[in-house]
DNA sequence: CTTGCTCCTCTAGTCGCTAGAGGAAGTAGG
DNA sequence: CCTACTTCCTCTAGCGACTAGAGGAGCAAG
């Protein structure tokens, strides 16, 4: 029950101090109450919110999706569809970062693939680079 | 031989106006001659190097990269050790990227599947968000 | 001459922090 | 009580690669 300071907090989330900061500008943390000398004071609840964060964003969702999870999270009589549909909004999102990288991937070994180790004349990477055509990229 | 206007140069080489003059003035694009009336202008050099520029952001390389690599395409006489090895960089963080997301999407995943669809209380994904002990998190 | 398009410069915003300046408050030891 | 050290405060600026917008000037066609 005992208030914890910033740095406290911090070790115990594992989220940076500036970070913890920038948390409660944005809203995610709610306005920190303060001592006589104007530092932050905190309790277990924020502990907790704050891991909440740090695991959202280690699973990469961003500032507003865990605005949103959190708010969900405090209303627990309602149904989790909200819930089900951001994560699963992330997930597409994730699929289709993957499927582009995957696209990049292929073209780049492509081309390593055909450099023969030559000149810069005769390299295949710079030829791509200057001639699209001849790569297998074609998105709009 | 006739100059064209930045608009032009814009539509021949794929690349919107802004990011053009902010080429610029990263210095990817020498700064362009101007007309009587401050305008920019442009030759079939700058269509090809521009277009150089947008395949290499195409394929994912970043500015610092792609200023190498345009240096390098200078120097036709070189080896293009270099080249290469800054494509390899690339595709080696492009692999750690993939890697990364690949694991983060099995995370989300496994949360999905465990969601039973009934309310906030008792929903795996939040549970699982605020403690991170129940997932298969482990970084760092 | 007027309409409408293109162009100019400059500033600020995006995202999620991170780094640093410059100063005040708290704590431990002598 | 004094000093040294750590922690904390606010504020500003920077990252990467643009994008958006303000406010104004040039230019071509009717």
């Amino acid at each position: 029950m005992k208030p914890i300071a910033i740095g406290e907090l911090s070790r115990q989330a594992a989220v940076k101090v500036p970070t913890i900061r920038f948390y409660e500008e944005r809203g995610l943390l709610p306005r920190a109450s303060r001592t006589e000398g104007n530092r932050r004071t905190y309790g277990a609840a924020d502990v907790r919110r704050l891991r909440f964060i740090r695991h959202a964003r280690e699973l990469g969702f961003e500032i507003e999706d865990i605005r949103a999870l959190l708010d969900l999270a405090e209303q627990p009589e309602r149904p989790c569809g909200e819930v089900d549909a951001i994560a699963r909004r992330h997930l597409a999102d994730i699929d289709d970062r993957i499927a582009r990288l995957a696209g990049l991937r292929a073209e780049v070994q492509a081309m390593l693939d055909e450099c023969s180790r030559g000149r810069v004349r005769e390299c295949r990477i710079v030829e791509v680079l200057a001639d699209h055509g001849e790569c297998l990229h074609e998105e709009h």
